[in-house]
DNA sequence: CAAATATGCAACTGAATGGTTGCTTTATTT
DNA sequence: AAATAAAGCAACCATTCAGTTGCATATTTG
């Protein structure tokens, strides 16, 4: 499935995952779900559910032992995001001759949405 | 304000507006409102939404001429989710050793959430 | 001036979202 | 075996969101 784009873009459009998301990866190990949402005001049922947003978008892998669940952050899908943004990097400085740009770097891929 | 990180995720994480969005960065000429909303199924209304909403974000400018708004599209607003994404870079292709990629890499700026 | 066009404004709707609480199940610990 | 701890499941709630329709306003155009 790598039309995930969405996804991932939802899934980092909320605060608080993105605060999840940041917090596994700094962390130095894996941590289980009691772990993280001893990180936030919110309750452990509310961070599963952004868990689970953030695995359906790839961003987040987990493993079980026993009774515990363990998360670990992938950066990986976020080079989607970076992808997409690349493209418009050359309309950042220029807002005149848009149209100039573009046909000179045609070819180029157009990442859609 | 330059706290404007979370409007342009939420912005570019609606897939109509990313489509606005890329069909202002490409088109020749500012687009009138009724213009914008020709290139989609829904209504003149609705794009008027996204088109707010794209604009608080600051990823579009508009013009008045007449009875008719013009829009065109800023692309530097992403340059937030750039650098948002550009510290994630160093895990993309190492998802062991998190944490000491992190330290050693310690002192550059975390963009935080 | 009248007709047509471009837009704005407001209310409404249905679905998604972020969050909660209560209870059950499963695993560990004592 | 009993108590404790981790997590899942399900229902519920309030808000936001994407989209609609209807109507008013302003600007062109004939």
């Amino acid at each position: 499935m790598p039309n995930q784009l969405n996804k991932i873009f939802k899934s980092i459009a909320d605060p608080t995952r993105r605060d999840i998301f940041h917090l596994l990866i700094v962390a130095s190990t894996a941590l289980s779900i009691t772990q993280i949402a001893n990180h936030f005001d919110i309750s452990r049922q509310g961070i599963t559910k952004h868990l689970k947003v953030l695995h359906q978008a790839g961003l987040l892998e987990m493993t079980t032992k026993g009774r515990e669940r363990y998360c670990m952050a992938n950066a990986g899908p976020l080079r989607e995001i970076h992808d997409w943004v690349a493209f418009y990097e050359q309309f950042w400085d220029d807002k005149l001759n848009r149209l100039n740009q573009y046909l000179k770097q045609k070819g180029k891929q157009n990442p859609g949405g």
